[in-house]
DNA sequence: TATTGTTATACTCTATAACTATA
DNA sequence: TATAGTTATAGAGTATAACAATA
């Protein structure tokens, strides 16, 4: 009864995909009774290391097109869970913040986070966890050098 | 001008969704010239490794859903890659099976998906790469323990 | 002329309900 | 009644072009 995928297995592409399914899975449930999702976490996450931070820069950060931003600031800012006020010295860009209410969701957010990873990772040892990144990251930078870097890409 | 998304980093899925995104691309951009995607690739790679095999057998091995996987399969099929044959046993069901041109295509995407691989492990020795598909498939069990098999998921 | 944020839009992916034909 | 495959549909996610305000 064991899946019959075994020559899909010896991709590493494969295995990422599965397993990143059953993480985002557990992330939308340990985010979903904060009304958050993986992208507004991760947004604000990003406003509050880089506090006044403009829209098209978070954009960047989290490789996300301007335009799709838009809603999703849209939302953290109806929740009053940031603030978008306008750039003094350039007044086409805004700038984003926590609000108090930004701050205490991150924070308990947070709590609920680590305990997600550490569900998703149970099973390795810190040293391995850590091993697993490291070589993430280096196949996000050799996806980079390849052109991937936010270019366009063919889904058809 | 380093990314600023320090804290997330500290989290296993973010860092698999960022490496996923350039292996997606990657493999996108491989395929495409054999007019495959990824999922129509793993589908090929699942009917030949389980030949005779059913629709709904596919959908699950592939944690695809039954209606969405008619459209692959009826495109699979339009592209001469692969014949449904009506089972004699059980009349409802149909019998997958790559035919020549789908053999013959999928060699061809084969040597390509490994270069593919290579690409994106490459500064991973091949013990490392064991290594980290060993990892993801702990994750993805962690996964499936939590309830995260196929069930429903919150998006919202 | 270029950039920030915006609107409109379109295409893919994913999920559910309800149908048909067979069992 | 249950199952295999199907249809229709709706919601995320993601991508591009074109616009207004500002630089």
């Amino acid at each position: 009864m064991a899946d019959k995928d075994t020559n899909l297995r010896q991709f590493a592409g494969y295995n990422m995909k599965r397993a990143f399914n059953v993480v985002q899975h557990d992330v939308n449930t340990t985010l979903n009774e904060f009304g958050l999702r993986m992208v507004t976490w991760s947004a604000l996450s990003v406003i509050r290391e880089n506090s006044g931070l403009r829209q098209s820069r978070l954009a960047d950060i989290l490789s996300i097109e301007r335009p799709n931003l838009v809603v999703l600031v849209d939302q953290l800012e109806r929740s009053e869970l940031i603030s978008r006020d306008r750039d003094a010295e350039d007044r086409r860009a805004y700038c984003l913040n926590l609000t108090d209410a930004g701050e205490a969701l991150y924070q308990k957010a947070l709590v609920a986070m680590r305990e997600h990873d550490k569900r998703m990772t149970s099973g390795l040892s810190d040293e391995e966890r850590e091993t697993l990144i490291s070589m993430l990251r280096k196949i996000e930078i050799n996806g980079d050098l390849e052109g991937n870097a936010n270019g366009s890409l063919p889904t058809s």
